[in-house]
RNA sequence: GGGGUGGUAGUUAAGUUGGUUAUAACGCUGGCCUGUCACGCCGGAGGCCGCGGGUUCGAGUCCCGUCCACCCCGCCA
């Protein structure tokens, strides 16, 4: 006798009704020959036994016709309630989970569901089990409109739905996938620990307080740079690793305070050699998920982009462009326009077709977007789309010829509305890149049936941060500079730090970076100097990555490598606009799981432990 | 840290200028039904209108605060 006491009372039934021991001798007797959706019309007459549970059931009185799931889908069952043992058929009700035996029976003439891949078959059921009954879920699994909040917290019922288990089955394909290609090249998967060192530089870390060192904290890693790093020292050569990072971070759409990265690092490589790998990964992936033969990938400069689409991560689906306006409103006379040039800034603009008949109140929104950018204002020209007409919001400030030539310039059409931002260059881009993409979605100017892949290629070493008043590396302090600035870095002699290049490189898809990587320093005197322009001092240096410092003394390859942010490479294939889409378990915008309710408060004895004591 | 959208039955939503007992569909539940697949038919139960204040004779509705979810900015090398 298998112990099974349960001894609370669920609402409307009790669990001790089940009947322990016939279930185990089901189960026992009976194993799972097929899963639904194995089943068609070629295993007319089988006896098959499966086991899922009840998607619905429509009761006919005399005859009960019953959705089973399980992993694979969808087959319909049938019992009759009179026949011996079925009697309890009756009882069935969503979600309770069954095992039963049945015969194959091709459906009757007329009564087959195109609609349903088991369609052509039912199961006639001649013995059956339940295994397991189920509260009335919150929700029905198959709902799609369902609040998140509540699919959130029972989260191992929504992910009995079609839609993530695609999606997880999905990603299970595609981390194969990976995993092959990667393999077949002779690159090893190494894991590397999750208990690391914090290295405040760039994302604010997850803390692990330790009990044994006082006082004293384990990070844990926001990728695991310096560690692929040092392997490529110690001679792995080629490395790779789906590791989980972790970045204590305010959330988006498309991020997560843990996620995935494939990450990989080469050594005797230079950028191209890294680029080629990744191309081929692109292109097998792209095959084998999405049918297409060579996709093509595009490259510019982060120059480019900039210029282009105001943008480091261009969505090159949107057929939109910004187009510079220095030329055509210097000296005009217009303060909005003459200030931002004056102060080194820009004055940019881009043209939307179908802009032409905003009103007011739709053009106010979009000041108020501009605004959000950071941008005082929005300057808006439109064209009636029958008369070709412009009106604008600065026309007391231009002439009729004027205006038409800012029009023309932007290469605006009749119909189209032309908007133009006047500011610090960096605004300016911001603004207008948000602008594009809003309008693109806005009026269905996106192209969703193609994914359209971008190398943005030559970033800029450093960046300014403002709130620090010093210099940031915009990639990562291991980034080693272009070829032609690494002297000018090493001695100091550069006229301007912020054009210094680096051998950095991100990979675009439909303006989500899906991939970033660089060349590596490999001499320790150029990433001493690197940290030194950083403003570190060389205590700090040495405290937070002498251990790393010193190990470029031993013999560093050339080396360099790139990481894909995993679930936002899923979220494409998956066609889906949330990354929570395509995690089995994952978190709320304010970093919670609403179904385990972590993170939660832990007892004193605990604190104690880890010599913590809270503030109030 | 800032901005936006939402929160009414188990679910999804409606709820008018503040005014009787807060609606509907689905789900749940009892009954009937042999070809359903959004089964159908007849009946029933089900509400701290997110939470806390305030205004008012009267608040789901107006005001203030707060919590939660989602989207965006900052942030995320």
């Amino acid at each position: 006798m298998v112990p099974f006491h349960i001894d609370f009372v669920h609402v409307g039934f009790h669990y001790g009704e089940l009947n322990i021991e016939d279930i185990m001798a089901f189960i026992t007797e009976q194993k799972r020959t097929h899963y639904c959706t194995d089943l068609n019309i070629s295993n007319k007459g089988e006896e098959v036994v499966l086991m899922g549970w009840i998607e619905t059931r429509r009761d006919l009185g005399s005859m009960i016709f019953v959705d089973l799931r399980d992993r694979t889908g969808i087959a319909q069952v049938v019992f009759d309630p009179k026949l011996e043992g079925l009697a309890d058929s009756k009882d069935l009700r969503n979600e309770f989970v069954v095992a039963l035996s049945g015969i194959v029976n091709p459906r009757p003439e007329g009564m087959t569901n195109k609609s349903m891949k088991t369609g052509e078959i039912e199961i006639i059921v001649n013995k059956f089990e339940i295994l397991s009954k189920a509260q009335t879920p919150p929700f029905k699994i198959s709902d799609e409109k369902v609040g998140e909040n509540l699919r959130l917290k029972y989260r191992y019922l929504d992910l009995r739905s079609k839609r993530l288990q695609d999606n997880l089955k999905l990603r299970h394909k595609v981390t194969s996938s990976v995993r092959n290609y990667l393999d077949a090249q002779g690159f090893l998967d190494v894991e590397t620990p999750i208990l690391y060192k914090s290295t405040p530089e760039g994302a604010r870390d997850y803390l692990v307080p330790s009990r044994i060192s006082e006082g004293e904290f384990y990070a844990l890693p926001q990728s695991p740079q310096t560690l692929k790093q040092l392997l490529m020292i110690a001679g792995y050569d080629k490395y790779y690793q789906i590791a989980r990072c972790f970045r204590d971070e305010d959330l988006r759409a498309d991020r997560q305070p843990e996620f995935s990265q494939i990450d990989i690092e080469m050594s005797f490589v230079d950028q191209s050699d890294i680029q080629k790998m990744t191309e081929g990964l692109v292109k097998t992936l792209w095959k084998e998920f999405r049918g297409i033969e060579d996709v093509p990938i595009a490259s510019m400069t982060y120059h480019e982009a900039m210029e282009r689409f105001g943008c480091d991560k261009p969505d090159l689906r949107v057929d939109i462009e910004l187009v510079d306006l220095a030329n055509v409103v210097k000296g005009s006379g217009f303060k909005v326009f003459d200030d931002a040039l004056a102060a080194d800034g820009a004055v940019k603009a881009i043209a939307v077709s179908g802009c032409g008949e905003y009103s007011r109140g739709k053009l106010d929104k979009l000041t108020t977007l501009a605004k959000h950018h950071g941008a005082k204002g929005l300057v808006w020209i439109k064209s009636n789309k029958d008369s070709g007409e412009l009106t604008s919001s600065v026309s007391k400030f231009f002439n009729a010829e004027k205006l038409e030539e800012i029009f023309n310039t932007v290469g605006a059409k009749k119909g189209d509305g032309v908007f133009i931002v006047a500011d610090e260059y960096a605004k300016t881009c911001a603004t207008l890149s948000a602008l594009r993409l809003h309008l693109a979605k806005e009026l269905n100017l996106l192209n969703a049936s193609e994914d359209r892949f971008l190398w943005v290629t030559d970033f800029p070493l450093l960046d300014y941060d403002e709130d620090e008043d010093r210099w940031i590396a915009m990639h990562h302090p291991f980034t080693a500079p272009s070829d032609g600035d690494m002297d000018k870095m090493l001695s100091g002699s550069f006229n301007d730090i912020r054009k210094l290049k680096a051998k950095a490189y991100d990979l675009v898809c439909n303006g989500h970076e899906i991939a970033g990587g660089s060349v590596r320093i490999h001499r320790d005197e150029v990433q001493q100097a690197m940290f030194n322009l950083l403003g570190m001092s060389a205590e700090e240096i040495k405290s937070r990555f002498g251990f790393f410092i010193e190990a470029l003394q031993y013999g560093t390859p050339p080396h360099g490598g790139i990481a894909w942010g995993l679930d936002r490479l899923i979220m494409i294939l998956a066609s889906t606009d949330a990354i929570r889409d395509v995690i089995a378990f994952p978190k709320t915008t304010k970093a919670t799981d609403l179904m385990a309710s972590a993170p939660s408060p832990v007892d004193t004895k605990q604190l104690d432990e880890l010599h913590i004591t809270l503030k109030s």
